[in-house]
DNA sequence: GCTTGAATCATACATTCGTTTAAAATATCC
DNA sequence: GGATATTTTAAACGAATGTATGATTCAAGC
């Protein structure tokens, strides 16, 4: 039943519109591109998303919320798991870092360029960037913040925020420009090497904090 | 003599394009909307710049030039004047980053949207950005890479090219969110702090290599 | 098989975009 | 101060943009 022909464009166009809104930025992509890598009329996106304002929220929330999902639920397992000992640190870096990196139970096609878009987050200038960061990205941000200051050596307030800003910096720095990564390094890494990226990164933010 | 009226237009939309860049992208920006923050006609970006793609190259170029010449001549000067003995590793980490934070000796209105126009340069999607990171960006960080690399422990190639990727992406992350510090870290930090961001980067850079 | 609702399609709309033109204004130099 | 070069201006251009329209095709239920 339903393997409905129906939705398949609308699909389709989610997904070329987040490559190319990765690639360029969501004011650098226009409709008829979006269309045209989907195989889709051009009306398409009006119909099925309204505006291409929408259809860029939409996109964007549909990889935010199931990582800072993914996110938290870790942080709180990991933090009721073992009882009243402190947890491993780096299991928290782990928890906050993973789910960007390598996707975790919810896939629907996270990919690189998923990554490369989610950390675009922070610098793509877009009408409804404050309420996305603000509803979906500032809370588990500060819940992370409270659970790193809470296993870190103690620092001034104002020295660990600067510092929690730099790995969080570090960190999208990292996924905007994994795509790119052999050029930038003479050939030393691979192009979207996740794992690499990740294994690194937890060894960085551990020592960053400690 | 020649405080010609002639290329006040010319700087005008310089000043107000680079504000605009920084806070919309590029292709975020009008070149009606640069025109009217200049107070100039709509005509003298053609004149002056030729083109739209070409007025954003030389503002880039207008900042990443000195920038990198100030960082290179910093970093030769550190080298040079302590002779044989080890020169202090935070010193060098200060020369990668002060000119970007706080401008050095070519000031020409360098403010805190030239900062976060520089902060945006990796991400930043653009024609000539490849031709731009390579000719411009690349060989100081490579430069730098190799004094870090030279003063740190030592660490496999892999390794110290992934930590390296990552005090540079902290850096960029600052420089782009620094206008926006107050909201994010609920008051802690100052918008546009420069001296602060600096000092703790520092610190934080230091550590990333030790 | 026919009806109903949804999805796709070709096409057109009104704006807005970057760019061009040519005249008006301004500065520069002898 | 008049000739010359440079800059500014208003107006318009074609092309490209996001969006809307109405017909057509498609899938499903009775």
């Amino acid at each position: 039943m339903h393997i409905r022909q129906a939705d398949r464009a609308k699909n389709r166009i989610l997904s070329a519109a987040e490559a190319l809104f990765a690639e360029k930025g969501v004011a650098g992509v226009t409709l008829r591109q979006i269309t045209a890598n989907a195989h889709a009329n051009l009306a398409a996106v009006n119909y099925h998303y309204f505006d291409k304002e929408r259809l860029a929220w939409e996109i964007f929330l549909r990889r935010i919320r199931p990582l800072n999902a993914a996110r938290l639920e870790a942080l709180a397992k990991l933090e009721a798991g073992c009882g009243d000992q402190p947890v491993a640190f780096s299991a928290i870096i782990d928890a906050f870092a993973r789910p960007l990196f390598i996707c975790g139970s919810d896939p629907d096609g996270y990919n690189a360029h998923s990554r490369r878009l989610v950390g675009r987050i922070f610098t793509e200038p877009l009408p409804f960037a404050p309420e996305l960061l603000g509803t979906e990205m500032q809370p588990t941000m500060t819940r992370f913040a409270q659970a790193i200051r809470r296993h870190a050596p103690k620092s001034s307030p104002a020295d660990f925020v600067w510092r929690f800003s730099f790995v969080v910096g570090a960190m999208h720095h990292a996924l905007a420009t994994l795509h790119d990564m052999q050029a930038r390094t003479n050939g030393i890494c691979r192009n979207n090497d996740a794992e690499a990226a990740l294994r690194n990164f937890i060894a960085f933010g551990v020592q960053a904090f400690t």
